[in-house]
DNA sequence: CTGAAAGCGCTTACAG
DNA sequence: CTGAAAGCGCTTACAG
């Protein structure tokens, strides 16, 4: 079934010219003159054929395969990693470079697995991505320095490696600034204890965002797991603890959508309508949860596509030897988490 | 900074012999004898250093590049593609094989784009996966016949490449027997109208349960969208339409786990506890909502991971020449929906 | 038991 | 303007 593949010397021959002048004719190769007549001679008798390049024999050739690899940690339990994948195979197809995909298991400590950058080594990959969201910091195996490689979710602990990060901090503080923009005051933070970089920065831009706006960072925090039962929790614990109207919190914002999926129940169990009576705010716009409450959540959305994409131009850059500015530093560099405005905030009621 | 790569010919002569003695010692090649000294004299060397063989060599040598092709119907909108790739990815890593990523846009018609086929072709793949999820029935581009190649999720038109799909019929009639078996009688499904083979094979399993239990088969279906909302309303008409008690199903059977997501929140405006009021299930088991309802959704599983390692497995076969028993059809194979009991069933009241 | 040599399908100095 | 030839790093008949 597989029929003779066509190769560069059936071209050559139907041609009546030397591999040589296919070559060039078909790659456009700088410094050559050929005819116009020989040119698309060469280029209908490929056309005939139906001839494609070999691109094993001309990575052999030219010592650049065409290929990237992208190591992903625990693509099965991260919800949105098909993004990350989606952004980076997308931009992969621009350069004309393949995305190969090899799943690394979850580890505990930060190091990556140097069997599994090798099996990309083997394959002769350009380049290498290694996407993470548990750690923020990581190791990197010797080998990894062998070809251009950069960094997803983590900062490279020897600074040496091109990396990005989602602007957590940024991301939390614009959401309190909004807040207090539409005339909220008592804004609560469900927050979770894990410690991951997530976890942190967002803690810290709620808290950033309280303080320039010059309301006390710390009244209404609590911590409770980051699921629906948490958010749940923590919401009840926020909204009933036998307050006063005039001191219960006007939003309730929760480290994640899952959070909120809780707090959207305990709203409802109180007997409190999202957002006449409490507004809420999530944060991951995680699918598809954030569309399917009602009402819709707001939340504050990761920008995993578009680390997938930068992750593979700036290997791109590195690779072709350019000199742009993402691979210059320094690192992590941070990119915007947008607030997605939905249903669940309106003005305080008071 | 990528210094030399240490290649077959180094270890041949740190260990003094041929490279042809090298590669049959490091592939163990049948019919091949080897002194024993020569042998740990080769290993090594080639251990010392760290000597990785050239895998785009090889595979240019021996006509077989190790990769096999995974072409994804619109990843980014379908939530399980995730668990797809990482069932082709571990079975890849388990027969040696790297596995390379196109994302294909998703189209109206149902054929395959060849230009993308030929992006793998181009690379030598030794197979290709299409995998996609709207569509029944996918009509190949000839191309696709030059290497071996399975089809997830859809059936060939022409029937010549296996095939895999979720049983979803069957799956959709083991909820109704289990409900049955339970003590319900009034079992109604939340229909949605989309023309997918998921939408047709989950109302037939309904149909194939309800009348294998003696059961009226169309007494309680409404059709409403896909989406909480939809499932919101067909709960409401389903449970408030004026009907008494116990004219009122028992059990509210979801097309899908986002409008299960809508049915909770239809019975706590009606004031009706899940599940000691209405039981309810779902199908998909998508993450995060089938965990983060309360009480917990009982749903349908999809064999996504399954099929992604059936998927190499079979190719994998097909590549070694082996005749195993999914490579010989009837296609396509259906895999089992197992279900997913969590907390959202209870006995009927009465 | 071991090795010299051809060849996989390209690209690329180099020569004419 | 065009082509003969070397070589990328392997594997594999074949010879000894």
């Amino acid at each position: 079934m597989p029929r003779k593949q066509v190769g560069i010397r059936d071209v050559a021959a139907a041609a009546g010219v030397s591999v040589t002048t296919v070559s060039h004719v078909l790659n456009d190769t700088p410094h050559t003159r050929t005819s116009d007549e020989t040119k698309s001679r060469v280029r209908e008798a490929a056309a005939r054929l139906g001839y494609h390049p070999n691109r094993l024999a001309r990575g052999l050739r030219t010592q650049a395969s065409g290929m990237v690899g992208l190591l992903t940690e625990e693509i099965a339990t991260t919800p949105h990693a098909g993004r990350i994948i989606l952004g980076a195979q997308e931009e992969a197809s621009r350069h004309n470079l393949t995305l190969a995909i090899i799943n690394s298991t979850l580890r505990h400590d930060p190091d990556v697995e140097p069997s599994e950058v090798q099996a990309f080594l083997d394959r002769q990959v350009d380049g290498i991505i290694y996407a993470t969201v548990y750690h923020d910091e990581v190791v990197l195996p010797e080998q990894m320095h062998a070809v251009p490689s950069v960094l997803i979710g983590a900062r490279d602990r020897d600074g040496e490696v091109p990396s990005i990060m989602p602007d957590e901090r940024a991301g939390a503080a614009s959401v309190i600034d909004l807040l207090v923009r539409l005339g909220h005051r008592r804004i609560a933070f469900a927050a979770t204890s894990v410690d991951v970089p997530a976890t942190r920065g967002r803690l810290r831009g709620y808290r950033d965002g309280m303080i320039a706006a010059g309301l006390d960072p710390s009244a209404h925090v609590v911590e409770a797991v980051s699921e629906a039962a948490g958010g749940y929790e923590a919401t009840m614990a926020l909204l009933d603890e036998g307050r006063r109207a005039e001191d219960r919190p006007t939003v309730v914002f929760c480290y994640n959508d899952r959070m909120a999926m809780g707090a959207y129940r305990a709203a409802a169990e109180l007997g409190l309508s999202v957002p006449a009576d409490v507004s809420v705010v999530g944060f991951d716009d995680q699918a598809p949860i954030a569309g399917s409450l009602f009402p819709a959540l707001s939340t504050v959305a990761l920008p995993h596509y578009e680390m997938g994409a930068w992750a593979v131009a700036t290997l791109a850059a590195m690779i072709e030897g350019r000199d742009e500015p993402e691979v210059a530093g320094p690192f992590p560099t941070l990119l915007p988490c947008p607030i997605v405005e939905r249903g669940s905030i309106a003005v305080p009621a008071r």
